[in-house]
RNA sequence: GGUUCCUUAGCUCAACUGGAUAGAGCAACUCCCUUCUAAGGAGUAGGUUUCAGGUUCGAGUCCUGAAGGAAUCACCA
């Protein structure tokens, strides 16, 4: 890569003016900017130190030794510290006919390095959302990248399917539910138990507001209404395995797992393994007991096990109940263990809301305190809210954008465009479906994905997902055009084949700059896994889907009449479209041949 | 109240981890389809990067403080 023998020659050139050996990781080039001729930037500002020489005098020095010794150098031009180095074009020519031959992502290693990505992990009681999409897509594309970049990832799903809010529905439907099944009802089961979840909120607050129109104090009432310590029975009595509840557990969690499958895999999410609550409940206990003997715990008179975390300005934490019963935190340190077991990983990654952020700074904490190996490589991949307009989304109030409402009305809104600019007519009805669902969810995963994870993000329903400018349809539709030509260029049997245009010496700018943009994947390949960041992939893809646009417009390829600028161009239009393609699949976004 | 996170154009977001004159899309306005897909391209306008200090050759980015917003501080999960 051109990069890395830059960072080579810097050395040299450090090595041979003052005597200096640059650390190749600190040799750093940025691209140079439009205004000046030249592609890559070397800083000189820090290295004052070692030359001894004002910065504009290093660069000097160092571009004249660079143009006199490297044969890719053509040029160089400083402006203060900045060493602006311009490049032999031949160079470009010569990248591009590699990236040919061979994409850049097979240059990839494979690591030794095991990564278990753990996100989606849905409540059986509510169907998903678009926070949860968020998360699906987040957990699912990181996944995928961290795999591109040479890891073995397994993606899990921990199945929250137990606990008093299951009781919950479960008491709701046993009440209400007259028997009846999903099919009775032609809705799909997730749906239908989520309903009777809120059935159960609605019943609840008619108990509490009865109570407190009797005289009682809301907060108690709250506390003692009948249906909720009917719940509380229930889950004691599923604890003890009642039989009667764990069949109608079984019977509930069983709709809500063929609902969830549905939307999986509609809108294109996978899982390696799943882990269920009902299974991991119980789990931790015993590293209780390990943490006592090692001292990380202590146990107050009342019997109850806490961590004092104040050292890292963080407070005291219950780990295990006096009653001996475990808290959240009781059963994530037994599940990492497991997961460990499982799987012995390098990395854990978590993506769960932002709102748990404590929680995992916690989890992460005790695990490291326990002396536990791969408590260094845990990560939690924590991300904001989806806010609607006027707040929050509740699932117990009910204000929701339910996931596949919103995925079936972006499908309708694909149809509709594409009827409009009609160009697939000679479509099958299964083709175009496919094309429809393929760009509504490529809109919607490339608005929920172009965001930093960590930042929330307002959706209004009012204003819809773009299909235009900045949009998943936008790389979609540049895609499609490409594909467009490649058609064209096979049935005219025009070769882009690299001894076609390797004799080229001379490439418009816009040329270069797509070329030097494709090579330059890999760095954003590997600061996206770095980062945790699917949205490093999808800037890069709109800076590159934006850099051919503005080629296609200003250079013709067929009306062009030099047979090796003709090839260079298709072979550019080629690699654009695999780099696409590539970097799509790793934020779930598929990218039609026509549209 | 403590802790953590956020604040960039009217709106939604970028900014290669401290680099040069802060960039896109949407919305508004001008142009460009008898030439490879106009779901596109070129342009105009829009900014004291919430505010006040500091660190240094250089700060949207780092440190301190303030303001506004969010989450969390459960023997819920």
């Amino acid at each position: 890569m051109i990069l890395q023998q830059l960072q080579k020659e810097i050395q040299n050139a450090f090595q041979a003016l003052f005597n200096h050996t640059l650390p190749l990781e600190k040799i750093d080039f940025q691209q140079t900017r439009k205004e000046f001729e030249g592609s890559y930037t070397f800083v000189t500002f820090p290295y004052g130190k070692i030359t001894g020489k004002r910065p504009d005098e290093t660069a000097t020095i160092l571009g004249e030794f660079l143009k006199e010794n490297v044969a890719i150098i053509k040029n160089f031009n400083v402006v203060k510290g900045f060493l602006n180095l311009v490049l032999e074009q031949s160079v470009w020519v010569k990248t591009l006919a590699n990236l040919n031959n061979k994409p850049v992502w097979q240059n990839i290693k494979k690591k030794d390095e095991k990564v278990m990505v753990e996100y989606s992990s849905p409540n059986t009681n509510k169907p998903l959302h678009l926070g949860h999409l968020r998360n699906n897509f987040l957990g699912y594309s990181v996944s995928e990248i961290m795999a591109a970049n040479g890891s073995e990832v397994m993606k899990v799903n921990l199945v929250n399917d137990r606990g008093v809010h299951i009781c919950k529905s479960m008491l709701a439907y046993q009440r209400h539910g007259n028997g009846k099944t999903p099919q009775d009802l032609g809705i799909k089961g997730d749906k239908m138990v989520g309903d009777f979840y809120v059935k159960f909120n609605d019943l609840f607050k008619a108990e509490v507001n009865q109570l407190v129109e009797a005289g009682t104090e809301q907060k108690r009432a709250e506390k003692e209404a009948p249906i909720l310590k009917e719940a509380q029975q229930m889950l004691l009595k599923w604890e003890q395995g009642d039989k009667e509840i764990t069949d109608l557990w079984k019977k509930m969690n069983g709709w809500v797992y063929e609902g969830f499958d549905e939307t999986y895999k509609s809108i294109g999410v996978k899982f390696d393994k799943f882990y269920y609550e009902s299974n991991t409940y119980l789990l931790g206990k015993d590293i209780i007991e390990e943490g006592l003997e090692k001292g990380v715990f202590f146990k107050k008179e009342d019997g109850s096990v806490w961590i004092d975390l104040k050292d890292e300005k963080l407070d005291e934490k219950l780990v295990l109940r006096a009653d001996g019963t475990s808290v959240y935190i009781t059963q994530d340190i037994g599940t990492a263990d497991l997961k460990y077991r499982d799987f012995p990983m390098q990395k854990s990654v978590y993506v769960v809301g932002n709102e748990q952020d404590y929680h995992f700074k916690v989890l992460f904490l005790i695990l490291k305190k326990l002396g536990r190996s791969y408590s260094d490589g845990m990560h939690h991949l924590s991300y904001g809210m989806v806010e609607l307009p006027d707040g929050k989304m509740k699932s117990r109030e009910g204000t929701v954008v339910d996931a596949d409402e919103l995925v079936n009305d972006m499908i309708k809104m694909a149809k509709e465009r594409t009827g409009e600019v009609g160009k697939i007519d000679d479509f099958s009805e299964q083709e175009a479906e496919n094309l429809y669902r393929m760009l509504a969810l490529g809109a919607l995963k490339y608005y929920l994905l172009r965001v930093e994870p960590k930042k929330k993000m307002l959706f209004n329903p009012a204003d819809s997902i773009d299909f235009q400018g900045n949009s998943g349809v936008y790389l979609q539709y540049t895609h499609a055009k490409i594909c467009a030509i490649l058609r064209k260029a096979n049935s005219d049997n025009i070769s882009h084949k690299s001894d076609s245009f390797e004799s080229l010496t001379a490439l418009e700018s816009t040329e270069e700059d797509l070329i030097r943009l494709l090579s330059d994947y890999p760095i954003y390949l590997n600061e996206a896994a770095q980062n945790y960041a699917p949205s490093s992939i999808a800037n890069y893809m709109y800076d590159l889907a934006k850099q051919y646009s503005k080629l296609y417009a200003e250079l013709s390829i067929f009306g062009e009449e030099n047979e090796s600028k003709k090839s260079l161009r298709i072979a550019l239009s080629d690699a654009t479209a695999k780099t696409l393609k590539h970097a799509g699949k790793l934020l779930g976004i598929e990218m039609p041949e026509r549209m």
